[in-house]
DNA sequence: CACAACTTGACAACTAGTTTCCAATAATGG
DNA sequence: CCATTATTGGAAACTAGTTGTCAAGTTGTG
């Protein structure tokens, strides 16, 4: 027996589709924005982490802040570095795990990729009303809520 | 000088982040969703491109309708082939490109997970009005038509 | 028919994430 | 103070996609 979806499931169903082209469109899009300032938009992202924090993160805090795992963190905060975006600041707290701060190339790219978002944006969202705009994002995150994962961390106590 | 983002573009902005961690709460969940059948988020949507369709597809037919590459859909065909959810038929139209078609254990595989995923859907939408799903749906949808990269194709003349 | 252009599958290398494992360094609490 | 536990970086193997190349088959046109 084929389970009957409600017309509220059927609808939360093309929004999923929508939402994995979406996102696959605007990886694309965020990749060529940004490309002239020699970064990805995964690498974009990790600057935006460290910038809106306002201060220097060590690699679990930026993995925390992003939603990754702390090694997929490392590795984009690796190549960072590399290539002069980011530079260690000794950890006071811990010596093993430094603490990841801007440069001044760091600052000035990521200030040029907010502007070019902006401008994007601002092309982007041309006749759609401030009204629906908000209840998308409200949707959307109640979404993310719902689908919030708990799961449990290791020393949880119940 | 810094470009100001208009309110609705600040809007977007939350939108886009809020895209990007549903993105990825979605193909968690599906994959655990589907993770009994032998199925993960990517194979369930080449078993469904197939199965809608209503007929066999070439593999760079599948990679066509989901929006994916020809190579990338490939892989996952070949995989879904090796453990019996398709089956090769010939292509009258072209011999070296067979068109892949779902074999029983294909159709009671997607069958299933379509119903896991009524089940799913019909919890998620809980508290959220027809209404807001539609605005939201049609939000997304309009994002996506001026996100649509028009690459130019090979052949195409201006 | 012949030749050029396109399509296709196979393969390799790449991005971006994941999980799993290890070894070393902290942190904790008995 | 010391032993256990947690955190951390590093490395490897994996999923899922990308681009690019190659050879072979297909199609269209003169």
């Amino acid at each position: 027996m084929t389970i009957e979806p409600s017309p509220e499931a059927a609808i939360l169903t093309e929004i999923m589709l929508a939402v994995f082209r979406v996102n696959g469109r605007l990886l694309e899009k965020g990749d060529q924005l940004v490309e002239p300032l020699k970064l990805t938009s995964a690498r974009w992202q990790v600057l935006g982490a460290v910038a809106l924090a306002g201060k220097p993160l060590s690699a679990p805090q930026i993995a925390e802040a992003m939603g990754i795992t702390r090694q997929g963190a490392q590795k984009q905060v690796n190549k960072l570095e590399e290539d002069g975006f980011f530079e260690q600041n000794i950890n006071p707290r811990h010596q093993r795990s430094p603490l990841y701060a801007l440069t001044e190339q760091g600052m000035r790219s990521f200030a040029k990729a907010m502007d070019l978002e902006a401008l994007w944006a601002n092309g982007l969202v041309a006749g759609l009303t401030l009204q629906d705009l908000k209840k998308t994002q409200q949707t959307l995150y109640a979404f993310y809520q719902r689908l919030d994962s708990p799961v449990p961390k290791k020393g949880a106590r119940s």
